[in-house]
DNA sequence: TAGATACCTTATAG
DNA sequence: ACTATAAGGTATC
């Protein structure tokens, strides 16, 4: 097992480690101490936060067991790291830790709503999750609570993934593509899928059939790319925008969930424009365009703290 | 091509 | 207690 630490302050900007796995963005770490994000905010200054990454090309061939906590502040903290190999181009990688947080705040546009979001979760970055596991949480996510969707990925890790070990500790991998191709829908619907189960089921087809990946969607411009990710069963606009997002790093895309759209009714109903198409575009513009993403998400978490 | 409706499951409000 | 409602929507008609 190797280990090491990353100090905050030589990042371009702040990182907030709680914020940014727990925002609803992610669904594959879980946390040591036991809790899941039932309990939205419940303190977790310093907890360790555990995963198995999924192998990214370029970055990993192989399955990593990966352990991490934060210590100290979000401007001069630590980030330290447990892992089967150096997990530092890992962690940058998955919590985008390259990107000049500072530099994107400043390219935001100076809207009240967007300001308070941006100071309250001081820190928080994007997540860029490997693509299948963040498709099937995405998949997952259709009208449920992120507590809930956490749960399901979780009862699908520790289910069918394959155990990995690092210290002693035993972690489950998420399970791949053939894996989740060969349950039935009745099997993934014990797990309280719900309806989503034969989603999940055919989309995982697609992929072991080798009909498509969701990767390859990521050398599109962007609103073809969420286009070509709607070829996946359970894949709308929506979720296809969250994948974009969180795992195939467009930074301008803007899922148009409930949170969101009740933002626009309240504060920017002259984006509304009646198509997903339209009003996507005109909040992205609002919101600054290229980063816009990154606004998205600092307003979805900030709304739904106030609001559970 | 737009618009309405069913859909699993569970936590929470009333 | 019990029922209605809503939760990071999508597929289908």
């Amino acid at each position: 097992m190797e280990r090491g630490a990353i100090d905050v302050v030589d990042l371009a900007g702040p990182f907030d480690l709680q914020a940014t796995v727990e925002s609803g963005q992610s669904y594959l770490w879980n946390r040591a101490d036991g809790r899941t994000y039932d309990d939205l905010h419940a303190y977790g200054g310093d907890a360790w936060y555990e995963t198995v990454v999924d192998p990214i090309p370029g970055v990993t061939d192989e399955r990593v067991p990966l352990r991490v906590r934060q210590v100290g502040g979000v401007h001069d903290g630590t980030l330290e790291w447990e892992a089967s190999i150096d997990a530092v181009p890992l962690l940058t990688r998955l919590f985008r830790l390259d990107d000049d947080l500072d530099a994107i705040r400043g390219s935001t546009p100076d809207l009240p709503l967007l300001t308070r979001a941006f100071d309250r979760y001081e820190g928080m970055r994007l997540t860029r999750d490997p693509a299948f596991s963040c498709l099937i949480s995405f998949i997952c996510s259709a009208q449920m609570r992120v507590a809930r969707i956490h749960g399901m990925q979780r009862r699908l890790r520790e289910t069918y993934g394959d155990v990995v070990e690092l210290g002693g500790e035993s972690y489950h991998a998420f399970p791949g593509p053939e894996t989740l191709a060969t349950r039935t829908e009745s099997e993934l619907r014990d797990l309280s899928l719900g309806y989503r189960a034969p989603y999940v089921r055919r989309t995982a087809e697609m992929l072991a059939d080798g009909e498509a990946h969701p990767s390859e969607a990521a050398d599109l411009p962007y609103e073809a790319a969420r286009e070509s990710l709607t070829q996946f069963v359970g894949v709308g606009e929506k979720v296809a925008d969250c994948v974009a997002l969180f795992s195939l790093g467009f930074l301008e895309a803007v899922p148009l969930d409930t949170w969101i759209r009740t933002t626009i009714e309240e504060y920017f109903p002259d984006c509304e424009r009646g198509s997903y198409a339209e009003t996507s575009r005109a909040i992205r513009d609002r919101f600054g365009g290229a980063y816009a993403g990154y606004a998205q998400t600092y307003v979805f978490y900030h709304l739904r703290a106030d609001g559970e």
